[in-house]
DNA sequence: ATGGCCAATTTTATTGGA
């Protein structure tokens, strides 16, 4: 069993990609995020018929998540006290057993900007929801675009980047503050060498350069850690025409 | 050293992304 996180940048926009790429890789999970449009406009049609059942959390313009499950998808929830209305977060049962978290965290623009501290504040209160609502005894798993690296490992020049958003301490911090739910970085668990990027900017042509962060994570508890052989990221669809500025990262579970 | 692109809407500019 695979589940899939991918923050799409429209998944309107993608859909020449998204579709090929499911029907070759078929993961039974997908997190999207970076939706960009209303649960009424989402394409449900296409994915449907590639098998999965579907649950959207939407919105205009900016930000949505959708959970898509080719094993089964229930009890989905959308977003948690704190995170000021944005639809980004979208919790759902996969499996039968697995709890599933699908999250795109705030970017925060610049470090000291007004959304930077939104950024700090939606990451705390996200913690104190995984804490009342999701026990990390059973098999949880976060995942998505949590636009924070972990450490300098995930960064293609560390020193250029020291401090600035997406790596700054307070923003490590705040993620730390969600991991000490009792979650691990489960691509670590794997592999320890730098250069595992998810991301890289279009303005600078970071991907042909290999200028990349890694901002897309799975955390996991415990019990789902146990069953998982694997995380990988999938490069192909980052460097093939019309990509996301994300590639989709694949959790592979026993 | 700097800037570059992309998508959606407010659409021939602006905003946000990261």
């Amino acid at each position: 069993m695979r589940i899939a996180t991918w923050n799409v940048n429209s998944v309107r926009a993608r859909m020449g990609v998204l579709l090929p790429w499911l029907a070759e890789q078929r993961p039974e999970v997908v997190c999207l995020q970076e939706t960009k449009c209303e649960d009424e406009r989402f394409p449900r049609e296409p994915l449907e018929e590639l098998g999965y059942q579907i649950a959207t959390f939407g919105q205009r313009t900016y930000n949505g998540v959708a959970i898509l499950s080719r094993i089964g998808l229930e009890d989905a929830a959308r977003g948690f006290d704190g995170d000021g209305g944005e639809a980004r977060m979208l919790s759902a049962v996969v499996g039968g057993e697995v709890m599933l978290v699908n999250l795109y965290a705030i970017n925060g623009q610049a470090v000291g900007l007004p959304r930077f501290y939104d950024k700090l504040a939606w990451l705390g209160h996200l913690a104190q929801h995984v804490r009342e609502r999701f026990p990390v005894t059973e098999k949880v798993v976060l995942c998505g675009d949590f636009n924070v690296t972990f450490d300098d490992r995930d960064v293609y020049d560390p020193v250029l980047w020291r401090e600035r958003i997406l790596c700054s301490t307070p923003e490590r911090e705040a993620l730390g503050l969600v991991v000490a739910c009792g979650l691990k970085d489960a691509l670590r668990e794997f592999r320890s060498e730098p250069g595992i990027y998810t991301w890289w900017d279009f303005r600078t042509f970071g991907f042909r350069k290999g200028r990349g962060l890694r901002i897309d994570h799975f955390l996991m508890s415990p019990p789902a850690l146990s069953a998982c052989t694997g995380v990988e990221v999938d490069l192909a669809p980052r460097g093939g025409p019309k990509p996301s500025d994300h590639a989709p990262v694949i959790a592979s579970f026993g």
